[in-house]
DNA sequence: CGACCGATCGTCT
DNA sequence: GACGATCGGTCGA
């Protein structure tokens, strides 16, 4: 069902528009080569942060900190994080550098190195929760904030398009998960999920 | 099945 | 000193 893998390149991640990258980073592939262990899985749940307009952003009104600081790096720089002192969440950083865009990466569709996700994640077997949720599917596939700050075009890390596409009635569109103190931003629609993929996290719109 | 809650700690104020 | 871009377990209907 596929051709062969190709690394998308800067341009891919290099848009203005957040929210499409977002959109077409559905069906792609994530990589980690780490320790000489190659695992992947396929996106099927991703959210836009759109940088300082963005209330759920961690560079809302500009603000830059010696955590967030990533999140400003070029096109296709990794952006992992710790959130509730546990879990490592990762993003891919969009349009040009200083303009601090990003995806979050929600939930995979497990490829390759399943045992080797199940050893990272001390989990039995493989249930759908392997890879379900930002905090899983980074400690599935071993990437932990000092990753942060490399790239997509890495041997390390990188995400790969094997022509796979969704149609639009295959795509739902939600707000985004966890940011109710967004205000008014908290509504956006800047969600998107592979209907009835079993590995979206389960929420509501 | 939905609502709630505790774990756990880096980061920011 | 307070607060998470989460997760998994528990409790009650």
């Amino acid at each position: 069902m596929s051709g062969n893998l190709k690394i998308l390149d800067q341009s891919f991640y290099n848009r203005k528009n957040v929210v499409q990258v977002a959109r077409d980073l559905l069906g792609k592939i994530l990589i980690t080569q780490l320790d000489g262990v190659r695992s992947s899985g396929r996106i099927v749940e991703t959210e836009a942060y759109a940088g300082v307009e963005d209330r759920a952003s961690h560079a809302f009104g500009g603000r830059r900190t010696a955590r967030s600081e990533h999140l400003y790096g070029d096109p296709g720089t990794v952006y992992v994080y710790i959130c509730y002192g546990m879990h490592h969440l990762f993003n891919v950083i969009t349009n040009k550098k200083d303009i601090p865009h990003g995806v979050l990466i929600r939930a995979l569709e497990p490829m390759e190195g399943i045992e080797h996700m199940l050893n990272r994640t001390g989990k039995p077997v493989a249930d759908y929760t392997l890879t379900k949720g930002p905090g899983n599917l980074s400690c599935a596939l071993g990437m932990t904030k000092f990753h942060s700050g490399g790239n997509v075009f890495s041997e390390e890390i990188s995400i790969a398009d094997d022509g796979l596409r969704y149609k639009k009635n295959e795509i739902v569109i939600t707000k985004r998960i966890g940011v109710e103190g967004a205000r008014e931003d908290a509504d956006l629609p800047y969600r998107f999920i592979v209907k009835g993929n079993p590995y979206v996290s389960a929420k509501k719109s």
